[in-house]
DNA sequence: GTAAAACCCATTGACGTCCATGAAATCCCA
DNA sequence: TGGGATTTCATGGACGTCAATGGGTTTTAC
């Protein structure tokens, strides 16, 4: 597996150590590749990604009109961006202004989108995923598009 | 990681010296690089980078219509550009000049921004930084299409 | 000769490393 | 198939190292 799936919920200690669930390590472990954090733009989360998506918004500010009010946007993905050491456990510290962006306590919930993942605190995930499923029944489906250029239907989105 | 990521907050003692984040230092120490320092063109903090990245600056003006005022405008930056040494613990010794122009009083806050990074007032950089995240949500995120394939909107930058 | 800058050393507190514990899942063998 | 053994994983604490900071002393410049 070398996608982010699946929710996890585990604890923050007194010092901020939050271990990484083992199968998030595993894909990692895979792609060398180092684990950066940094907070949502949009939302009370904080995001994981690998190297390789921090170095593309490193280009793509140096290709922009450096005076834009979205190059300050990206700027600011990166200024909050940290790489994350893991110790011998497995574990990542995180910073007191981590913590305080998600407003977590003593637990969080990872959330894996994929290529990449998400950390919240669990009430607050919860509810905004209760949130999008009662949009989703409300509003109908956002469109998705599975496979090469393939207009499926969701409902009968053959699985893997 | 050569990339000036993440912020940091350090004092500024009363002889004017400021402690380089470790990780900086160890970006510009693997690249041999000296570090420089210049006022901003735009906003009221100092840029700090390499030696590569003056002589970025230094190209790109010299081939440029050098009667243009754009090219004096550039030349600005250059002209207030400082090579810092670093002393034994790692500390710069700000210039009155530079403290007076990012209006720096006890404390200055490190925000890398990837190839470079910036030296604010704290107050200064939180506020502009809440600004850039309002606008975020207000105005949606500047369009990056990450992922193999995916059509890159920013100008399909390249790479480095 | 004076002031500023470079150099050297001490302190402290945060963070990384190492080790111990406990729970849960898996494996193995009867 | 059940039960015991082993491994994996999450969690907690102790300790050592290093970065940040502050102060003192020597050297340099004017």
């Amino acid at each position: 597996m070398e996608l982010f799936l699946s929710t996890f919920e585990n604890r923050i200690d007194k010092k901020g150590r939050l271990s990484v669930p083992a199968p998030f390590r595993a894909v990692l472990e895979r792609r060398r590749d180092p684990l950066f954090l940094f907070k949502s733009l949009t939302e009370p989360c904080l995001e994981g990604c690998g190297a390789e998506r921090i170095e593309q918004i490193v280009d793509a500010i140096d290709s922009m009109d450096s005076l834009s009010s979205e190059v300050a946007t990206l700027q600011t993905m990166l200024s909050s961006a940290q790489e994350m050491k893991l110790d011998a456990e497995g574990r990542i510290m995180l910073s007191a202004d981590f913590i305080e962006f998600a407003e977590l306590d003593e637990t969080a919930l990872y959330a894996g989108i994929g290529r990449s993942f998400q950390i919240w605190l669990p009430d607050r995930y919860r509810s905004r995923e209760a949130n999008a499923r009662a949009r989703a029944k409300t509003e109908g489906l956002p469109s998705l598009r599975l496979g090469r250029g393939a207009a499926r239907s969701i409902n009968d989105s053959g699985d893997r």
